[in-house]
DNA sequence: CGCATCATTGAACAAAATCAAGCGAGGTGG
DNA sequence: CCACCTCGCTTGATTTTGTTCAATGATGCG
């Protein structure tokens, strides 16, 4: 940590993150340190990149919310992942220069981008840090497989229940949950759009996760009431978020 | 094409895949046509590799077809993808030593298996080859985001239509479907377990496309009547599949 | 204070699941 | 060679889950 006290604040969230599912050496750290980022505000629910288009950079989103979805014919929203301070949430296009989906923010949000040129001259000169920019693609991989099984074969209840799992698991990881509870900037009609459900069903869904002890909420501020009920009824399984433990993958 | 001439059918196999998608130089097809591979046969409906399985080795599939699913408490399955010849089902495993997810066999098989080893060194080595086969997983993932729109925002009729429509595409470009015609070898279960749809229920829709003229089938061939308004009722846009044209990504 | 957005509620409706049989082709063993 | 068994497909009736429609509260922000 030593040779990040010189860095920006923006560098080491990057450093951080990577380090944090792959280990960094030094030397890998300080030329990530290096990267030109280019810094950018953004309000709440507005595209940072939208479906189709052709990028050659990707971002790290700094501070805010964010989500990737995709719309479809009668105008329904379905929305793949949604995305913390840390993420690089379209670090495919650094191989898939055209968008599949749209990249948006939830709340204000500070984002850094980095060209794609950049960062894949770094993967070659540094394996290293290639091996853990792909990782963490494969990660994000694995999240969609899980949302696949969450809409295609799970009910309501367990849909939002395992939603909610997750979140609080990847907010804690960066330390942006404690004690239980987290602040969650979502609104129903984004969780229905997450877990493929409609507004009025998550409101009664949620109603019941809070009848059942599950959870409370006041305002965007969920409290988890019961972590091991709440991980039950779900399935909630974190395997699939593929936490480092120890050096292991 | 000219050095392929004295290379296995298997590693050819894997070297046209990664060079439709990518575009690879002599050299690096002759080091992929140097990995020592290891040849196994499968039954139908077999598991490949099963869930929570830490693996040291990825597969090629040379033969056959297979899937990815998981398995859900109640014992509901969800298949994730599905994959044909060419395809490495779980080259994510390559930085995700431990599956979370199976792969199966849906038909008697030949599988090729490489050790993560060997295929990471590669990619060090030929930044071309790694570049190759990272893209090759994050085509993996843009999929998997359409199959979360697919169960998540489509009905009944649209998600089996965009499952065929996606196959069929997939089955061309590797010369399986002709003449808008390919064997798909799926049972109705399998197909919903794909959609997240009941038997009894795609059995119903498969009715309704071919009432409508869409399709039409004898046993495990499928046809094709009207790849317009398949396509069209499905929402089906192929942009996701990332097929490679003239060099572009 | 007033508007806009979000949460909540009730009632009617629709899509899909479930349950329960029957059917039919292919394979197996007597 | 044929009875029989299994697996997959098909059908009808019923039930469940979730959607849609239409309002009504609540909350927050300018």
């Amino acid at each position: 940590m030593d040779t990040l006290a010189a860095l920006s604040p923006e560098h080491t969230r990057l450093i951080v993150k990577l380090d944090s599912n792959s280990e960094l050496t030094g030397a890998e750290k300080r030329a990530i340190g290096a990267l030109r980022l280019t810094i950018r505000t953004y309000g709440a629910d507005q595209d940072v990149v939208r479906d189709g288009d052709r990028v050659d950079r990707c971002c790290l989103l700094l501070d805010g919310f964010m989500h990737r979805y995709k719309t479809v014919q009668n105008g329904a929203r379905q929305i793949m992942s949604f995305h913390i301070p840390g993420d690089m949430p379209d670090l495919q296009s650094l191989y898939l220069g055209r968008m599949d989906h749209a990249v948006g923010t939830l709340v204000p949000s500070r984002v850094a981008f980095v060209s794609h040129a950049a960062v894949q001259e770094l993967a070659r000169e540094f394996p290293g840090i290639g091996a853990a920019l792909w990782r963490d693609t494969l990660i994000d991989s694995a999240v969609f497989r899980e949302w696949i099984v969450n809409v295609g074969r799970r009910s309501a209840i367990q849909r939002i229940s395992h939603l909610l799992c997750e979140l609080y698991l990847r907010f804690k990881v960066v330390g942006l949950a404690g004690n239980a509870s987290f602040s969650l900037p979502l609104t129903q009609a984004e969780i229905g759009d997450a877990t493929g459900l409609s507004t009025v069903h998550v409101n009664r869904t949620l109603q019941e996760l809070r009848a059942d002890g599950l959870i409370a909420s006041q305002g965007k501020i969920v409290q988890i009431l019961n972590w091991t009920g709440l991980q039950h009824i779900s399935g909630f399984d974190q395997t699939y978020l593929h936490f480092r433990s120890r050096g292991q993958t």
